[in-house]
DNA sequence: TATGAATGAGCCTTCATTCAT
DNA sequence: AATGAATGAAGGCTCATTCAT
């Protein structure tokens, strides 16, 4: 077994490429970025990146691999903080809302290599895996948490990942384009609260009456 | 005076380059789609092409808009058809959602054009008009019926275009790469429902008592 | 005989297919200058100027022609003016040195194609002939007059013309691209005085003593 | 420490794209040399051209300086040999006009590319800065050592070197489009030596009486 | 492990030319 | 006599990729 902190130094070098890669996409998109703009942004030669990575589209799946990770360590940490039940169902609603309105760098990548992924299967396979897991990881916050909690939903629990995520991630695509004025924003918030209490009955808790 | 249809042979010419573009870029997308895919798509060559758009960026634009203008008059369609006003929400609702997952080409150009516009400001106007659009159109379909068939919303109207379509194109994007299994779509649809008559308070109608 | 006036409507065309053509080609070069350039140039299609002239070549010797043509007119008239022989000699000396200063349309155009006649035979020949008749024009502008007036030169007077036209079109090529200060500018044109006289040996002429 | 002559690899892939450069240029002209030409003139592919020189336009500008510095290294040449002042400038007289006469690649394309900087502000710059230098060569030549020799001249010195070398650049030009017969040429020779001769007045010298 | 040099395919664009009308 | 439409051949340039070092 290698030994501790003993990574390759080629290990860190592929990391600082996939760093890299996520500046430089993140600024131009996919279309307009070149090996040569990944390289220097990453410090090195065109040579070197593709010591790396066979090829710029082996590159490109990693980078959309590296986002996907990064993004659902983000998430992980918006569901993490303790709290009451209710509570924590509101504020992971809006972190998950402000994680998608900052528009991070890793954002706009998966955003742009979503659209690659239209048209690319390899792409896609990997798309299909993250939305699977950010899914779960709703469901685990959430979901799996309702009974315990006492709450029961009018629709069936298992597609609410699905539509929680969906919406949130529709509407960020909006507002990107079109962003709403301050108040309006507001009132999107409320109303997704709105919604989201709307589906949920809380049963009479004798431990609490 | 000429006669119908007799628009100079330009204009026929613009359109079969509009629309073969259309083809190339959902097939294709836009990073891998050349002028030349496109001028063989449309049987004409690079050259006449460009006798017709000054240029790949332009041509792209007007694709855009091309692609916006279809897609709205496929909306309108859904909200034409008659009907009670309880039916017609739910059927504009339902029909909405379907033109999203039968992903023409349109739309998947639409959605390649997005991404691209990420970092091109030229598309971004172009995309921010048709957001507005879209709004718009849902806002005369179903808000500003609203009052008159005695329908009160918990939250305000003006939300309610920017939340629907938000929903719906983000359940889309889901759709399209993680396609859920029937019985899942079918709950998304009827949860969907469940949460838009959540909205309204129907008032006490004397007429109907 | 054709009635006076009627030229064809073509030749009028043509006409301003070449002077669109020197204007054209005076501001952008000939590199740089296309064929559309000079047809909307000359309010026209490209198709019009096509009609005119066979091609691109063919024009472009026409031009040089139409150039030539232009300019020795232009020095014809700095000859005409009357004056006696010494003053005569002077101001002729001084216009050519002017009509090479303004660097007009035309003889901005003549400088381009001669670069272009480095390398092709077409020009070349339109050239020749053109500095053949402009070293006649001198011919009969001065040396013709010299023996009548009773000036002996210490050089064969058959060269003077050459000598003349080729370092003043040197100079011009000089103070195009490396101007003079004003003082040295005239100094110059002292000098050529200077030189010119010093070929001079003005005999002793008994009928004027 | 580098051996010598081990300039890096690039270093003479660069010079020799510069003299193929040279070549191509000097035997189609600017207009018909083609990026293309000029890398198989230099048996490289386009791409390795563009490797070295950012564009074509840099590529030309940098030719342009190298034909500047190849021709002025010839002239210098022309001045160094050895002997009596008189001889001396004789002597340079007709190696300038010597070298302008064989009309080789590199003052081809001078020329060419002097007809390009009629239209093109970079290289205008460029011819500036050269015909400024040669002027200078011409000042340390003749003029500087005039004094020193016993010649006092009847225009202002410093006007020389534009004079001589316009007067020769302009004779070289009509040389090359209409050579004239021997006989001419060296009428015109024996012309120049009686003009310079005529502007100078040796002072009377002690030591020689 | 990394680089500099080079390649070659392909891209967007320009342009002289042709032709039906 | 003139135009608008279209073509096809380059042209300049970019870029992923390869390879000797």
């Amino acid at each position: 077994m290698r030994a501790r902190g003993s990574y390759k130094k080629s290990e860190v070098s592929r990391q600082q490429v996939l760093e890299a890669a996520v500046r430089a996409l993140s600024e131009r998109g996919y279309a307009r970025t070149s090996v040569s703009d990944i390289a220097s942004a990453a410090g090195m030669s065109k040579g070197a990146v593709h010591y790396h990575f066979e090829s710029k589209d082996e590159l490109i799946e990693q980078v959309l691999q590296h986002c996907a990770d990064v993004m659902r360590e983000r998430v992980r940490d918006a569901w993490d903080a303790p709290g009451e039940p209710h509570e924590r169902i509101l504020r992971a609603l809006s972190e998950m809302r402000a994680t998608r309105k900052d528009a991070g760098p890793e954002l706009r990548v998966l955003a742009d290599l979503m659209a690659q992924g239209l048209h690319e299967p390899k792409l896609q396979l990997t798309l299909r895996t993250m939305f699977e897991a950010n899914r779960q990881q709703v469901a685990e916050g959430i979901v799996e948490s309702l009974p315990q909690l006492g709450i029961r939903t009018k629709i069936p629990p298992r597609v609410i990942p699905r539509l929680l995520l969906g919406a949130l991630d529709g509407l960020a695509l909006h507002d990107f384009f079109d962003p709403p004025p301050p108040e309006d924003d507001e009132e999107v918030m409320r109303a997704l609260e709105v919604i989201v209490f709307s589906l949920f009955e809380v049963e009479r808790d004798p431990s609490r009456s």
